[in-house]
DNA sequence: CAGTCCGTTATT
DNA sequence: ATAACGGACTGT
């Protein structure tokens, strides 16, 4: 019996499955899915099986044997092996990488290098003292000691033996449980021949006796039994009491007891939707829905309905939101409606408990998966419903390899298990609401607050006519007013801060110079903790100076608008307000969202002051007023998705407010008021805005009209880069068919990241079925001939920014 | 001619 | 990706 196995080795010659022999013992153990170890060239690697056969086209003595096998049921299911397939040829990227994407970190391989020793009387005495009594040792050891150089001759002349080890990243974790396995009437003859003194030993067992249940942790039995250690181990020995190892999950989520589940009478938009929903269900009908929803208007209890339904025809959901962690409130809902039958998948939870999370899905122990975008590939067997929560966020799209889109990936599983998938948003991408309206999608409208409360009234406050008046403060006379309004009548406050692509930076006064990374293309962020500088695309920290780095000028301080600089704003004008601060800085450590929000919930705190961050999941009945502070600094990115980034923002933002039944205000700060997201930003009105956007997106050629695919080109030396970026882009213009627009090379937004500097190429087309096919040639040019040179070439298929 | 450096080559 | 191989170069 042959395997086709693909290797765990990211390498464009290896990109393709390898044959091996199976050992006869291991015949009934393999399937196409499963994960095996084998040797490959002088190491060992892991791979998964993705065929079996019984013929090769090779010279079978050529052949290796697998090793082992590792997964006795396989990992990945029929269905993941074609979507890897499908991932493959979409994204571009090799074979290896779309299987791993699909498991828990767990699953994946990390390698170990070690030495063995082989003949100890050829080794000298410094070399021989590091394996001091062991046989085997880390190649590490030998690494730190200097001695690699040794240790080379070594392993030419057979004195060591270089070997690689698997580990895996996590194993389920077990607990120590203790067995009753012995029969009455033994365990009651032991009890008589105990020894008088025994006493513990006879309560304990007379305790076990009277149990129904027969197994036990030690804690149970300290607890429960007053048993202690030695009386446990005593009958251990006596052959009463069995040890054994258990597996258990790991304990994730913390739920309210008093907490319980609301179910809302649904409105009759909400019952029209869901009826649509579960027609497409129950038929089989592998329908996308885009369910357009303004804020407040229960997508939720729409999700919680249709996978009610998904689960009473005894299949299974997968429900995605943008990240999880930021939505404790969302997954709370989902506990509460269905209980034990969730898992949750997010990027707060350890690897050891994802991979848990993972088997019970893969297990079938629960129904539905809420997570981020990785939860799409969740291991369900017959899937009943997929959505989206939001789906115009661009967290749906990964940003390395592979790089997918969650929504193609949906849409690829409805059609296999022939089930609708629900796009939801208040604010849709412009390319869902587009196909919405080419009717690709099936449209699906709420236009009205679930409890019926007035979408909150929302002003737009012109900054420059605040500068004007001589107010060069963050606040605008307006925004003031509503907060000390707002504070006087104990309702709460929620401050936006429009941080993406604009942040405090350190300026020279006198000559104007911006402290900047030496390392990229962008000027340093201005921390507070530590007094740091730091730079968000490579890490890179530094103090901040005391003089210019140029003119030796002392008069250098930060500019721009921190969270922490508006945070001692706010405590100057509103000295009694209670504020809380929610951004990277104070968001580090484990269940510090939840924490903050929380309090906030809990009416600890007046003012909630955040970033990106507080835009999405906020439902507090008590917040009454929205500011946001600087709605324009998205607005002025160089990327064709600005304008749609920033009316989402305002939408989002807005939509916190006035949730419930008190009325909501919105205040709106900005130095272009009168550009279109703005503007109707203030009606809250998708529709409009959509027209609007359309047609600068028709004029200047950017999705939904055109598709684009981004390339880019990277290398240490500006000219290098230069000219390999035109070799990609003249290639590309003759290969591609004449309609196809190929845009560049330019130098990127962002022209140098860790010193290597960024050329780009856009490819914007209608059609181009040659696409794929083109790419592949251009990749492989570049793999085996501009690789060696240190060029770096990505291809981002419908990227999500162009910057 | 042994030792070292570095680009090439194959991986089932 | 990674380790082994082989050719060129260095120093004895």
């Amino acid at each position: 019996m042959i395997v086709e196995v693909i290797v765990d080795v990211s390498a464009y010659p290896i990109d393709r499955p390898f044959d091996y022999i199976v050992p006869e013992e291991l015949e009934t153990l393999v399937e196409r899915g499963s994960r095996v170890h084998v040797p490959f060239g002088n190491r060992k690697v892991q791979g998964f099986i993705t065929d079996v056969k019984e013929q090769t086209d090779l010279d079978i003595s050529k052949l290796k044997e697998i090793h082992s096998i590792i997964d006795v049921e396989p990992v990945v299911t029929e269905e993941l092996l074609q979507l890897s397939k499908w991932l493959t040829n979409k994204t571009l990227c090799y074979e290896i990488d779309a299987l791993q994407v699909m498991l828990p970190a767990a699953l994946r391989a990390s390698y170990k290098k070690n030495i063995k020793l082989i003949d100890p009387s050829a080794l000298d005495e410094a070399f021989l003292a590091l394996f001091y009594k062991k046989e085997v040792i880390s190649y590490d050891v030998i690494e730190k000691s200097g001695l690699l150089r040794q240790m080379k001759k070594y392993l030419i002349d057979g004195s060591v033996h270089l070997e690689t080890v698997i580990k895996q990243q996590a194993k389920a974790k077990t607990i120590l449980k203790y067995h009753v396995t012995a029969d009455k009437e033994f365990i009651l003859e032991q009890l008589k021949s105990l020894t008088k003194q025994a006493v513990k030993q006879k309560e304990l067992i007379e305790w076990l006796l009277d149990q129904e249940q027969t197994s036990f942790t030690m804690n149970e039995l300290m607890d429960l039994a007053k048993a202690n250690n030695s009386s446990v181990k005593a009958l251990v020995d006596k052959n009463i009491l069995e040890k054994r190892n258990a597996e258990i999950y790991r304990e994730i989520t913390t739920l309210d007891h008093q907490e319980k589940d609301q179910r809302f009478q649904l409105t009759d938009e909400q019952i029209s939707a869901l009826t649509n929903i579960n027609h497409s269900q129950n038929h089989a009908e592998n329908t996308t829905f885009l369910l357009h929803g303004i804020t407040g208007s229960g997508k939720t209890e729409i999700y919680l309905n249709a996978i009610e339904n998904s689960i009473l025809k005894g299949k299974q959901a997968i429900m995605l939101v943008p990240e999880i962690s930021l939505t404790p409130q969302m997954t709370r809902r989902f506990k509460l409606r269905f209980g034990d039958q969730v898992a949750v998948m997010h990027s707060g939870l350890s690897i050891g408990e994802k991979y848990d999370e993972w088997r019970k899905i893969w297990r079938g122990e629960v129904k539905v998966v809420v997570g981020a975008r990785s939860a799409i590939f969740a291991p369900f067997k017959d899937l009943g419903v997929i959505i989206l929560d939001e789906e115009h966020e661009s967290t749906y799209k990964q940003e390395d390899n592979p790089r997918y889109h969650a929504r193609d990936v949906a849409i690829w599983r409805s059609e296999f298990h022939k089930c609708p998938v629900i796009l939801g948003s208040a604010t849709p991408s412009l390319e869902s609401y587009a196909r919405a309206s080419k009717g690709v999608y099936s449209l699906l409208k709420l236009k009205m607050r679930a409890k019926e409360q007035a979408l909150p009234t929302v002003n737009v406050v012109d900054m420059r006519a605040e500068l004007k008046n001589g107010n060069r403060s963050m606040f605008s006379v307006d925004l003031a007013d509503a907060v000390r309004e707002k504070l006087e009548k104990k309702e709460q406050i929620v401050l936006f801060l429009n941080k993406r692509g604009f942040s405090s930076f350190v300026l020279c006064r006198d000559c104007g110079t911006v402290v900047e990374c030496k390392q990229c293309d962008i000027s340093l962020t201005y921390h507070r903790a530590g007094e740091q500088l730091k730079c968000h695309y490579c890490g890179h920290e530094e103090p901040v100076p005391s003089k210019c780095p140029e003119c030796e000028s002392e008069h250098i301080r930060f500019f721009g608008t921190g969270t922490q600089k508006v945070e001692e704003e706010i405590a100057k004008l509103f000295p009694f307000a209670r504020v809380l601060r929610m951004d990277v800085d104070t968001t580090k450590t484990k269940g510090s969202h939840e924490r903050i929000l929380k309090q906030f919930g809990d009416g600890d705190a007046d003012i909630l002051l955040g970033t990106q961050m507080i835009a999405k999941g906020l439902d507090f009945p008590n917040i009454t007023l929205v500011g946001v502070l600087n709605a324009d600094t998205t607005l002025h990115l160089a990327d064709f998705r600005a304008a749609e980034k920033t009316f989402q923002l305002m939408t989002q933002v807005s939509g916190r407010a006035g949730r419930h039944d008190k009325e909501g205000q919105v205040y709106i700060q900005t130095y272009t008021p009168e550009h279109y997201a703005i503007e109707l930003s203030k009606s809250q009105l998708y529709e409009p805005f959509y027209q609007k956007e359309m047609l600068v997106r028709k004029q200047y050629g950017y999705p939904p009209f055109y598709y684009l695919t981004l390339v880019q080109v990277t290398h240490e030396n500006v000219m290098v880069a230069s000219e390999y970026a035109k070799l990609a882009t003249n290639w590309l213009r003759v290969n591609l068919s004449s309609e196809t627009l190929v845009i560049g090379p330019t130098a990127c937004a962002i022209s140098k990241i860790q010193n290597r500097y960024r050329y780009q190429c856009l490819i914007k087309y209608k059609k181009e079925p040659l696409l794929i096919e083109k790419l592949q040639q251009l990749i492989k040019i570049y793999r085996t001939e501009w690789m060696k040179k240190g060029i770096i070439l990505t291809i981002d298929l419908d990227p999500s920014t162009i910057l």
